[in-house]
DNA sequence: ACTCGCGACGAC
DNA sequence: TCGTCGCGAGTC
């Protein structure tokens, strides 16, 4: 006699499958029975927990093992579609995750804790009424650019990728916008995914204004309640527009229309913990089980992006120019290998920068790194203040007077004498945000400055109201991190310095390279129009970038011919080295206390891991060796293959469950690794 | 992750 | 002798 069994996924870190009696009482013909995607709950060890139902299971245990009955079905219908169903076990399957942990992540807390739907409630019809669209301001004139994109986008049916490469203020959003009310005309919905919270407000407002009040944003920066609130007006279908981060694809769309991934190359799209999903792919399969097209959007594009978009699988459509007509600046190189520099920053581009604030600019100066400086140095014996958990040193954030760790966070007090030889001559080397801020505040007090950086918009609103006056220009000077460098349209910036472009081209990643450009291409696009001539002309904007590497290969490709150009150099380098987007990697990461039990863990996890068509290289200590005090070690496994590699960690990552040491180290699987730290 | 059981050490 | 702290094992 065969039982009556389903497979249940409960939230817990482990890769088996936990299947369930049904009671005949909830399969008997009076009931709907079980569906997939209702929440039930269950006995579990010695505790009672909520989970969800999946499929049937797919083979009964062994004779005389005990299944526990399920003890209570909470949703009468199931609060979880069938299609995010499936998109959830796919993302499991391919991210090499327990599946009611991604499940969970996809819930809300007070779904996930298995509060009951109110059937229908009255409140809720209510507001759908309240959410009448207010007047939207008119639709822009398209740019001929424009148009001819706008036409490619609407041409197609189902689903398909397009890549939408416009350079800064080409006015990408504007195309996003019309195929919104495209859809919102059709009754669908659209998501709208952007790389990071402080990206959601302004392009909520751009969608609220244009499309009306069906709008809502869903970030880990709302409540939980919040959350769920929105959750499920877009399960009912009331929510037309969500713009969101990368949680938001997993949200229960009742009538998806269309996804936006605004930003596409950014790596915050990549969660770096837990499930370490990538949001524009998971986004991407999304829509081609719906059968709905995607818009990629970027002025840098990612190499994985591009090499689709030549391969054809992509369609690629670019805007070159600006919408305001004003040109894209070009950069100048500064050599400052021979130039006495004041705080890391040069007399020639001090000079640039007061004629340009003079004649009324406003100005933005580049570093991506915060606090004071990111060495303490002893000038007698050459020690520096190193972090004691970590392999990094740790930087001098002079306001707070202290030193701080950028990895994990630890703090200590500013020492009056070198931790080694007592000297007294400890100096700050190298330039972090603040003292920039410090050495500009010096040099220019007639004009406002402000710092934007994660340690000044701790408090909640600053960086709504500091962009308010960087937009009416009361703030003429912005110095900044990569905060800055993304999304933002500053009109009026006339005048943008890269203090220290020199720690982007020696990083220890392979993608490395490909930030760099990246980041220095956004961040130079911020210039906007010059400063007025006064006979009604516009100049471009001016760019200057500090260097002692002007000589460098990829800097010197980068800016004779342009992110294009250095891109197609990294894709020909990436594929003679079988690296991603011409190869696939994954990464079996373990750290512990000592790093002789992680080591011996990926010692025994290695013959597991035996495929003729994937490489398997180490264990290796990471780039990072030590980090918050623990040490890390990682396998790297690469094919050429990606079906071969998934086959391989589909069969094998259950097995590291039950190694022998699995319990000691932390360990977990990357898949398509951002980076290898 | 969470929960429990079991064995090692410590003030009364 | 009763307390808690640290580990190993199990979760259907």
């Amino acid at each position: 006699m065969s039982l009556n069994l389903v497979a249940v996924g409960v939230d817990t870190p482990l890769y088996r499958q936990f299947d369930y009696l049904v009671p005949n009482s909830m399969s008997d013909g009076a009931n709907p029975g079980l569906v997939p995607g209702m929440r039930v709950r269950v006995p579990f060890g010695r505790r009672r927990i909520v989970g969800v139902v999946l499929e049937k299971p797919r083979r009964e245990r062994g004779a005389g093992h005990v299944y526990k009955p399920i003890e209570e079905v909470l949703d009468a219908e199931p609060l979880l579609p069938g299609d995010l169903l499936q998109l959830l076990c796919w993302t499991a399957d391919y991210y090499q995750h327990p599946i009611g942990e991604v499940i969970a992540a996809a819930l809300p807390g007070p779904l996930r804790q298995g509060t009951k739907l109110r059937p229908r409630s009255a409140k809720m019809a209510a507001t759908s009424r309240a959410a009448r669209p207010e007047l939207g301001e008119g639709p822009p004139r398209l740019t001929e650019e424009q148009n001819a994109a706008l036409n490619a986008l609407a041409a197609g049916s189902g689903f398909g990728v397009s890549l939408l490469q416009g350079v800064t203020g080409s006015g990408k959003t504007e195309l996003y916008l019309r195929r919104a009310e495209d859809c919102v005309a059709r009754d669908e919905q659209v998501l709208v995914l952007c790389p990071e919270i402080g990206l959601t407000p302004q392009l909520l407002e751009r969608f609220a204004a244009r499309l009306g009040a069906s709008v809502a944003s869903y970030h880990s920066g709302m409540t939980e309640a919040e959350r769920a609130h929105t959750w499920l007006g877009v399960r009912s279908g009331e929510i037309k527009i969500i713009v969101g981060t990368r949680s938001a694809v997993f949200l229960p769309f009742a009538r998806l229309g269309l996804i936006v991934v605004d930003e596409e190359h950014d790596t915050s799209f990549k969660q770096q913990e837990g499930l370490r999903y990538h949001a524009r792919d998971v986004a991407i399969l999304r829509a081609q089980k719906l059968g709905v097209p995607v818009i990629l959007g970027s002025a840098t594009p990612s190499l994985e992006s591009l090499a689709n978009a030549q391969a054809g699988r992509y369609r690629h459509l670019r805007l070159m120019q600006r919408v305001n007509a004003s040109a894209v600046p070009k950069v100048q190189v500064l050599d400052i290998r021979a130039l006495e520099l004041t705080h890391g920053l040069s007399e020639p581009l001090l000079e640039r920068l007061s004629a340009n604030l003079e004649s009324g600019g406003q100005a933005l100066l580049f570093i991506n790194r915060r606090g004071y400086a990111p060495v303490l140095w002893c000038g007698t014996c050459g020690w520096t203040a190193v972090c004691r958990h970590c392999d990094v040193r740790m930087t001098l954030h002079r306001s707070r007077r202290l030193l701080l760790c950028h990895q994990c966070g630890s703090e200590k007090p500013v020492p009056a004498r070198c931790g080694e030889c007592g000297g007294t001559e400890l100096l700050p080397v190298g330039e972090g945000t603040e003292r920039i801020e410090d050495a500009l505040t010096a040099r220019f007090p007639q004009y406002r400055l402000e710092r934007f950086d994660s340690d000044r918009m701790r408090k909640r609103g600053e960086w709504t109201r500091l962009l308010a006056d960087v937009r009416s220009k009361k703030i003429r000077i912005l110095v900044g991190t990569q905060m800055l460098a993304k999304g933002h349209d500053f009109a009026d910036l006339s005048f943008v310095g890269i203090v220290n472009a020199d720690q982007a081209l020696f990083g220890a990643d392979f993608r490395a390279i490909e930030r760099m450009g990246q980041l220095l291409t956004q961040v130079s696009g911020r210039a906007g129009r010059g400063p007025s001539t006064g006979s009604g002309q516009t100049r471009p904007g001016e760019v200057i970038l500090q260097t002692r590497e002007p000589q460098h290969a990829a800097l010197q490709k980068l800016l004779r011919e342009g992110y294009d150009g250095l891109v197609q150099q990294l894709l020909a380098e990436r594929k003679g080295a079988g690296l991603p987007p011409h190869g696939y990697l994954a990464l079996l990461r373990a750290d512990a206390l000592q790093e002789p039990a992680a080591k011996q863990f990926l010692f025994e996890a290695k013959p597991l891991l035996k495929s003729e068509r994937v490489t398997v290289l180490g264990p290796a200590p990471a780039p990072m060796a030590r980090r918050a005090g623990r040490c890390r070690v990682h396998l790297l496994l690469q094919s050429t293959s990606r079906g071969a590699l998934q086959k391989l960690l589909t069969d094998v990552v259950p097995m590291l469950d039950e190694l022998p040491t699995a319990r000691k180290v932390r360990w977990s699987i990357d898949v398509d690794p951002a980076d290898l730290f």
